[in-house]
Parts: C-alpha cells; sequence; structure tokens
DNA sequence: CGGTCAGTTGATTCTTCTCAACGGAAGTGG
DNA sequence: CCACTTCCGTTGAGAAGAATCAACTGACCG
C-alpha cells in the first residue's frame, strides 16, 4: 500500500519531464484518479542494451512512453539491412504510428538502459474517448511526429554530407535542452555506423566529418562524448547546400 | 432543395473511392444522419491550377479532403527555396497534420483544376467525440501519415536516382490503381522540377532518367503524359543501391 | 512574332562512396 | 590476468554518381 503511494510519487515526478505528462495528467485529473491512472500505466523492468521492447511483427497492444535511456525504433529492408526510423529520447512515445495496425511495424531496440511505462492501447484508447482534451493532446502528438518526419526529408533531400551530420547534432542538442539535460555536452547513445544510417551517409563520412568539424573548432569529440563548441557555427553549416 | 439531393447523391458516389468515406459515413450512421453531413461538409468551388487551397501561416480552421486534381503541399526554407512535402491525390486529406496547430505549417497549392470538401475542425472535432469508429479511424489515416512520410525518408535516404525515380513512379501508379485508374498510362500533373524536388534531384536527372528508362524499354514519356511498359523491371530498378 | 519557360543533352566538376588498411577498445575464454 | 577475437572508429586513395554550367529546342502566351 505505501509502496502504491511511493510509485504515484515518483510517476508524477518523472511524469514532469515526460512527453507523456500531459496525456497522463489533464488539467482535470484530480488526485483520486491518480490511482487509477496508476493502474493503467504499467511500469516494465528496465531494458537493458540491445535488448528489444517490440519487434516488427508482434502483436501491437500497447503504446510506450521512454523514461530513461533511448531507443532506435527501425525496419529491416528485403536484403537484410537495418533501416533507423528514428532515435527516441526520454518522453517520447512508442507504437504511435502504428495504431492502425494488429502488429507493430517496427523494432524498437534499447542503444541503452532504459525504463518505460506501457500504457495498454485497448484502456488507452477508452481513456482518450472519455477525455477530450487527451484527444486532442494525443492527435497533437501524432501531427508533431508527421512533423519531424517530414523534416527529417527535407534533411535527408536537400542537404549536404556536413549539413545534415550539423543538423542531426543540432537536433539532438535541442532535444537534450527540452529534457533539462545540457544542449552543448551530451554522449551520443548511437554509434557512428547508427549516425550514418539515419542520415544516408557511409560510416567512413561521418568519421571524417567528425574530425573535421572538431579541426575547424565546432565541437570536441571523443568516441561518444560529444561538446559542441560553436553552436552559431553548426547552424551556419546546416544552412549549407 | 432537390439541389440538396442531387449534392447527397454526388457525394455518396463521390466517397466510395475518397480517403475520407469512412471518415464521412461510418457503419452506424443512418441515412437521416446523411444531411447533417451535408450540412457539415462544405464543397468549395474548384480551385484552379496555381492557386492555393491555404498558405502556411493562415489560421488553421479545417480539413480538406480532396475530390479530385492534385494538389502539393510545401513549405519555403529561409533562403527562399520551395521543399515540396508531397502530392495529394483524390481520397487524400489535408490539413491532419497540423491538428496541434494555430496555423497551417504548410501551403497547398493546386497542380490542376482541384474539386474539394471542407470539414470545419470544430465540428469535425466534436463529431470524431461522438462516434469512437471516427476516432479510431482518424487516428488511422494519421498514423498511415506517419509511415508514408517514413517510406519517403528510406526513399531519398538510401536509393540511387534511377532508384528514387522508379519508386516515384510505381507509387503514382499504385496511387492511381487505388483510385480506379490506369495504373500504367496516367499524366503527372506535376512538372519534372516537382519530381526533382520531391526525390533531392537535380531537374537534368531526372530528364537523363526519363530518357534512359525509355531507352531501356522500362516506359514511354511524351511530356506529361507516362505509359509504363515494364512495372516489373521497374520493381527491380528500386531494389538498386 | 518575340519572349519566356520547361525540358533535353553534353562536358566538366565535385561530393561522397567504396575498397583497403590499421589502431584501439571491449569482450571472451583459457 | 593475459592472449585472442571481434567490433568500432579512423584515415587514405581511387571510383562512381550526381550536380553544375552551358547551350539548345520546342511549347505556350500575350
Amino acid at each position: 500500500m505505501s509502496q502504491t503511494l511511493i510509485d504515484i510519487a515518483a510517476l508524477q515526478h518523472v511524469c514532469e519531464q515526460c512527453g507523456i505528462y500531459k496525456l497522463c495528467m489533464p488539467a482535470g485529473l484530480g488526485s483520486g484518479d491518480l490511482d487509477a491512472l496508476d493502474n493503467l500505466i504499467k511500469r516494465r523492468r528496465p531494458l537493458e542494451r540491445g535488448q528489444h521492447l517490440y519487434e516488427s511483427g508482434d502483436d501491437f497492444h500497447a503504446i510506450f512512453a521512454l523514461r530513461s535511456g533511448t531507443l532506435k525504433t527501425y525496419v529491416m529492408t528485403e536484403d537484410g539491412e537495418e533501416h533507423i526510423v528514428g532515435i527516441k529520447m526520454p518522453g517520447d512515445l512508442l507504437g504511435l504510428s502504428d495504431i492502425n495496425s494488429p502488429h507493430y511495424t517496427r523494432s524498437a531496440k534499447a542503444l541503452e538502459t532504459c525504463s518505460i511505462c506501457e500504457i495498454p492501447y485497448d484502456r488507452f484508447a477508452q481513456l482518450t474517448r472519455e477525455i477530450p482534451d487527451l484527444h486532442h493532446h494525443i492527435l497533437g502528438m501524432m501531427s508533431r511526429e508527421i512533423h519531424q518526419e517530414q523534416d527529417r526529408v527535407t534533411m535527408c533531400k536537400n542537404l549536404s554530407a556536413e549539413a545534415r551530420l550539423a543538423g542531426l547534432l543540432l537536433l539532438i542538442s535541442q532535444r537534450f535542452l527540452q529534457r533539462g539535460f545540457s544542449a552543448t555536452e551530451f554522449n551520443l547513445s548511437m554509434s557512428r555506423s547508427d549516425i550514418a544510417n539515419m542520415l544516408g551517409l557511409a560510416v567512413e563520412t561521418i568519421s571524417r566529418l567528425f574530425t573535421q568539424f572538431q579541426e575547424h573548432g565546432l565541437l570536441e569529440v571523443e568516441r561518444k562524448h560529444v561538446k559542441l563548441l560553436d553552436l552559431h557555427g553548426l547552424e551556419q553549416m546546416l544552412r549549407k547546400s
């Protein structure tokens, strides 16, 4: 019983910096509803690096909210190549794009240890119907996802290699900032080949760009640790071709 | 009055091949509700080639369903370049991705004469709350849009120029087929530069690819008129690089 | 009948990929 | 704890693909 109370307190704390916060706790939700909420959302045991949250083809049954850690979502092409669809950071929702499908259409794999909330879809859909604000909020989350994808198309389509990497670094920087972390110093959870995959470039190109950026004083990089020294310079780089 | 009846009949006919069909006419909707529906959806006067349905920055107030014709949606970059986000064909919905925004974030421009249904958003949202199936359907439409964008990322990211064009042609072909038109012979409503823009290639490259495809007997092309001769060959092309 | 614009074709340049080799980190098993 | 393997990241040299620059043709339009 006291265990439950502790969980709720922890949830409130975590949710403050979680993308699902307004979804879980719309303005009208009283403290009495918190118990119901606590029942709705399952806290799963942590996911270790390399483990899958779900795989493409699994039965769709829940939406997930990432509390900590990072995951990549990807699809496999016919010839066995992995295509990274997106990188998920704390506060992001997973599974939204599969709502109309009987199965998950992507796989989600932990890049580092992750803690995750699970929201069973049938109960979620029911709650969405009961709370109009929630309905609007979820539409908003999905339309944001559409925009993110469209921006990625624009990025991959027309930008030079250096602009793409600058763009990705700035995006990651912003997302860290939004989550209350440093915008200029962080650890990349993904490997060089993940980055190359996301940007549609060769691993070697990424490697060369990192050293080149470093030589130009734009950043310092030591394996996965990145320190952005010149955000303005990176933004200018982003405008290139 | 008889005008209204004719409109309803026309709507029913049109809606059968319209993406919004299940949205307008969920299973449970009786014939009495048809009048209400007819009131909800405004038929606008046709949009001529070059005219805008809405422009980026306009107040968001409605979702649109395209009944006939084609539109392109695009954004302008800071340096005045146009980035095409998507091509909309009959049955497609426009504006879904701006549901959480006070303004339209894209511009929508007619590539040829278009007839369009307008669905005021506040009434639409209300209807969505009243009819659960509708709610689920609209989520499905949005998740489909997310997938389309993700597929476009994959396309622009990793594919060679010829594979991209082949992919676009096959996509257009499929979409014509879904709408009851010929999958192998159609008019491109977009210009070469629109195609180049969508695929992230130079106009000259598109031109060269068309002649190259023609030389290889994959298709015949005469300005905007395209006749696909070897769908299987185009699919093989799509797998390249 | 010019004038503009869309589309095509050729020649050249540049960016990025591919292939290849190497160093170092992390993990494995004795 | 050390030798071994494997994976990741870096660097160099050459190749390939697509962009750019430039010139030309044919439509369309007033």
